[in-house]
RNA sequence: GGUCAGUUGGCCGAGUGGCUAGGCUCUGGUCUGCAAAACCAGCUACGGCGGUUCGAAUCCGCCACUGACCUCCA
């Protein structure tokens, strides 16, 4: 099936048509994580929209690549290259090895993302294990003569890049409006020019990561491992490069530089960027420190929540938005979600109660096209949402008796959720089930039994009661017509 | 200050120059011993002012406001 994607590509800050490099293969590099906290709501977002396009470029009968990095060195924490490596940091502070720091929020990230139904990229590298090639990079850059050493550090030059490459193409920014405004920081006399960046850095006494380099004992500069990893996997020029926003510069413009330097091409087809969430308006981050963490909206654990909020729900509600808008979080948005959610879960178990009547003219293949061109229309999800619930609406009528359905309609429209619920948007089911399950459903289903007999006998006193001590249980009673169904919240 | 986005009904959020996205809330109803759930129905918005047009939320201009980036951040 040939499907015509059109994605925004922010470098051209225009909507185009999605070519692969190689026919039928995709490469696809986002930035990752920098291990040294809980992911937030925030790092949601770039997770969920990269997995949904990996997930749909897959479906469209792409082979893909997908290359997420884990940063677990390089981030500096304070005023640029004076600055303390983060994870170092954070090290230093509870007194562990830096790696144990690495591979505890790692574990940790992994296990959130499982959750959220996020599929695991193709390759996963981390940049501690890519210091060589961060090195070999530098190396080349320094041979084209874009970078020079000061003090055992090695800075690249922007202003002779700028001579014969376009810096700040992606975030159009003028190098002149960049010396202005840039900061005096310290450690800035070491570098030629105020925009000037560090590739790699000396490290001082007490930096803890540090790495042999033909230069000194230091540590790789902040924007380098994404060159250098996206480099190793998918080439020196590959297809997309995914983020979020507040990526885009300086960290992207960089990555663009020191790929044009060291291999002199332009590495990336396409920039795709999400926007961010918000909160009270506001950006929710790290340094602003009104981020809510995954861990506390799967537990419901923060001040700032009503209650508890699923894994899938988050994914539903960061689904509900395009990813280029910002997604503002409130109490009331999320349960927003969650409500609708559950109601195409319920309709979609609903599909299997319908009865077929093949006399029925009821047109829904063009549902499927719709979501088709939705999704080829730069990954628009709120409009396949929006035609999963016309949908819900179609089940619901039909076992209403206001809609007939023929074996024809009701194929398309399980293959309709299988295909954009489940395979591409990755939403799953989410039912709370144990391995005592069986044993609990006969219980349950033997209690409500009695309750039956007790309504029979006009016992209402009774069957309040059982309905009640069951809710406590959080087991939600649902009388029918003909019996009961029950649900464990 | 520079660069870039955005401003849609009570809330969240799509959107094509003409055919009222969708969800949630709310109200009414079906069902029910009652209730809950589920389902059905109703609720016609597009920051302000101009302009283009037979017709604009959708195109253009001006203004106002909000946000992001310019320092680590998804």
């Amino acid at each position: 099936m040939q499907q015509n994607l059109v994605l925004y590509n922010t470098i051209t800050r225009k909507k185009e048509e999605f070519k692969p490099i190689h026919e039928g293969y995709a490469g696809m590099y986002v930035c990752g994580p920098t291990v040294y906290g809980d992911p937030h709501l925030g790092h949601a977002r770039p997770s969920i929209t990269f997995d949904i396009l990996f997930r749909y470029l897959q479906h469209i009968g792409l082979k893909v690549r997908y290359v997420r990095n884990i940063t677990d060195v390089g981030h500096l924490e304070n005023d640029a290259d004076s600055g303390e490596d983060k994870i170092a940091k954070k090290a230093r502070l509870e007194q562990i090895e830096p790696m144990e720091v690495v591979q505890y929020y790692t574990d940790r990230y992994h296990s959130y993302m499982k959750d959220l139904n996020v599929l695991p990229p193709s390759i996963e590298p981390r940049a501690s294990g890519h210091i060589i090639e961060q090195i070999e990079m530098i190396k080349k850059i320094l041979e084209n003569g874009f970078a020079y050493e000061s003090n055992g550090s090695i800075y690249f030059d922007v202003p002779k890049y700028s001579k014969s490459y376009d810096y700040g193409k992606l975030s159009g920014r003028v190098l002149d409006d960049l010396l202005s405004n840039t900061r005096v920081l310290d450690g800035q006399q070491e570098k030629h020019h105020p925009a000037d960046f560090a590739l790699w850095k000396k490290a001082e006494p007490q930096h803890i990561m540090r790495w042999p380099s033909p230069w000194s004992d230091g540590f790789p500069g902040w924007h380098l491992e994404c060159s250098a990893m996206s480099t190793k996997y998918l080439g020196e020029e590959f297809d997309i490069h995914g983020g979020g926003m507040d990526l885009l510069f300086p960290h992207h413009e960089c990555e663009i530089a020191q790929s044009q330097a060291a291999n002199k091409k332009e590495a990336v087809h396409y920039w795709v960027h999400n926007n961010l969430i918000t909160i009270n308006g506001q950006k929710m981050g790290k340094s602003l420190g009104n981020f809510i963490t995954l861990e506390e909206f799967f537990t419901g654990n923060h001040e700032l929540l009503d209650k508890s909020y699923s894994p899938m729900t988050i994914r539903f509600f960061i689904l509900q938005a395009q990813y280029r808008g910002t997604l503002d979080f409130s109490n009331e948005a999320l349960q927003s979600s969650e409500k609708g959610l559950q109601r195409l879960m319920t309709a979609y178990s609903a599909i299997s109660k319908i009865k077929p009547d093949n006399t029925a003219e009821t047109n829904t293949s063009g549902l499927a096209e719709k979501c088709y061109k939705a999704m080829n229309d730069d990954l628009n999800t709120p409009m396949v949402i929006s035609v999963l619930f016309e949908t819900a609406k179609l089940i619901n009528e039909a076992n209403n008796g206001k809609q007939r359905l023929s074996e024809t309609n009701i194929a398309e429209i399980t293959k309709l959720f299988e295909t954009f619920a489940f395979e591409i948007m990755g939403l799953k089911n989410e039912e709370k089930q144990n391995d005592d399950k069986g044993k609990t459903d006969e219980l349950i289903d033997m209690i409500l039994n009695v309750r039956m007999d007790v309504k029979a006998n006009k016992d209402y006193a009774t069957a309040d009661k059982i309905r009640d001590e069951l809710q406590k249980m959080g087991v939600v009673v649902k009388d029918k017509k003909d019996g009961f169904e029950w649900e464990i919240q």
